[in-house]
RNA sequence: GCCCAGGUAGCUCAGUUGGUAGAGCAAGGGACUGAAAAUCCCUGUGUCGGCGGUUCAAUUCCGUCCCUGGGCA
C-alpha cells in the first residue's frame, strides 16, 4: 500500500489487516526510530494490539537506519508472516525502500561510516573537485550525477572505494525473492485540495498532541540535532521552537511546507511504480479488499 | 495637520546614473543504486501603488493623490 503522507494508507492498512487475518510491516524510514512516535505518525497503542505491526521502533535514534538494512530485515518479517499463514501488508510512503525490497539492491556493504566521514569532510569544501574525481572513475555515474548533489557523489565514490566496481555497472539483483510472491500494488489517490487539507490539519493535530514534549526528551537524551532522526520533516523545526527561537505558528507552517513538498516528491516518485491500482480514498478498501480476495482464489485455484 | 521612511513576483527584498526588471523563499514539474520525511535539477510578464506632467522613451525625474510604518504636534 502507497501513496503520499496523509492520504489515508495506514487506516487502509489495519482495516485490511483486520479483516483479512494480515499483518503489517511498515516502509517508512523514520517510523523505525524509538521514541519518533508524534512526528511519525506511528500506529497507536491500540492498533498494536489489534494487529501485529512490523519494521517501527527497531533502531534507536542515535543510529542511522538505511533502505538496504531495511529491505533485508522486511524480507524476514514477511516471509515469516506468511510462514504463519497470514497475509503480509507492506505499508509506507518510502518510495526508495519499497523498490530495494521489491527490485532489490546491488549486493555490497550498506556503508562505511568511517570512509563516508572522511569523504564528507573532503568533499564538502570542494564538490566540484569531488565531482571531477568521480568522473575521472565513473563516467556514467557523473553524467548522471549533478556536480552539486555532493551527497550522491559521495555515495557513489564510497561505492567504488569499498566494492572496487563502478556504481554504474553494479547490477540490481533481488527480482528473485519478489519472484516467490503474488504482488498487489494498491496507490492512494486523493485530490490534491483534500490531500492538503489533512496535512493542515494533521500537523496541528500533531502539536497539539505532544510532538513538542517528544522533541524536548529527545534532546534531553542528548540525541544530537545532525542525526539522521531529526532529519524527518518537523523534527528541527520544533526543536528551534523548543529552544525558543521560533514560535507556534510559524513553526507550524514550517512544517506544513515540508509536508506538502513531501508529498509531491512521493506523487513523483510512486508515479513511475509499475503495476500499481491507483485509487481513491473512498474506493480503497472496496478495491484493496477485492484485490486480495481474487488473489487468493487465484492461488488455491491454481 | 506637519516631518521622515517605504509601496517592485504569492511573501521578504534588490535594482534600473531614464531604454518596461532579478534574487531567496513559496508554487509547479522532474531525478533518485544502503542518509531517502534525505539530497539534487528545471521553470520568473510582474498595470515596478493610482492619476497627471516633462521626454523620442518614465518603474526610474517632477507634481499630486492614496496606502503602510515611525516621529512631531
Amino acid at each position: 500500500m502507497l501513496g503520499p503522507t496523509g492520504s489515508g494508507k495506514s487506516d487502509l492498512a489495519h482495516e485490511v489487516a483486520l479483516r483479512r487475518n494480515g499483518e503489517i510491516v511498515s516502509a517508512d524510514a523514520y517510523a523505525v526510530y524509538r521514541r519518533l512516535d508524534v512526528g511519525t505518525a506511528k500506529p497507536s497503542r491500540d492498533r498494536r494490539r489489534e494487529v501485529p505491526y512490523w519494521g517501527i521502533d527497531v533502531a534507536d535514534p542515535g543510529e542511522t537506519y538505511s533502505a538496504g538494512r531495511w529491505a533485508r530485515e522486511a524480507r524476514g518479517w514477511i516471509d515469516d508472516i506468511a510462514r504463519r499463514g497470514r497475509l503480509p501488508i507492506v505499508c509506507g510512503g518510502s518510495g526508495f525502500y519499497i523498490s530495494a525490497l521489491l527490485e532489490g539492491l546491488p549486493p555490497a556493504e550498506e556503508m562505511d561510516p568511517a570512509l563516508r566521514a572522511a569523504l564528507a569532510a573532503w568533499g564538502r569544501p570542494r564538490p566540484e573537485e569531488a565531482h571531477r574525481f568521480l568522473a575521472m572513475n565513473d563516467t556514467r555515474s557523473a553524467s548522471r550525477i549533478p556536480p552539486a548533489n555532493l551527497r550522491y557523489t559521495l555515495r557513489a565514490l564510497e561505492i567504488l572505494l569499498t566494492t572496487g566496481v563502478r556504481p554504474s555497472e553494479r547490477p540490481r539483483t533481488g527480482g528473485g525473492w519478489t519472484a516467490r510472491w503474488r504482488v498487489v500494488k494498491v496507490g492512494i489517490r486523493p485530490a490534491r485540495e483534500d490531500l492538503y487539507a489533512r496535512i493542515a490539519h494533521r500537523v496541528a493535530w500533531m502539536l497539539d498532541a505532544g510532538w513538542v514534549n517528544e522533541v524536548r526528551r529527545l534532546l534531553e537524551e542528548e540525541v544530537p540535532v545532525e542525526s539522521q532522526a531529526f532529519s524527518a520533516i518537523g523534527y528541527r523545526e520544533v526543536a528551534e521552537w523548543v529552544c525558543g527561537r521560533a514560535d507556534r505558528r510559524e513553526t507550524e507552517e514550517k512544517i506544513v511546507v515540508a509536508t506538502r513538498q513531501l508529498a509531491k516528491r512521493q506523487r513523483t516518485w510512486f508515479a513511475r511504480e509499475s503495476g500499481v491500482e491507483w485509487v481513491s480514498p473512498e474506493q480503497a478498501l472496496a478495491a484493496t479488499l477485492a484485490r486480495v480476495d481474487e488473489d487468493e482464489t487465484e492461488r488455491r485455484s491454481g
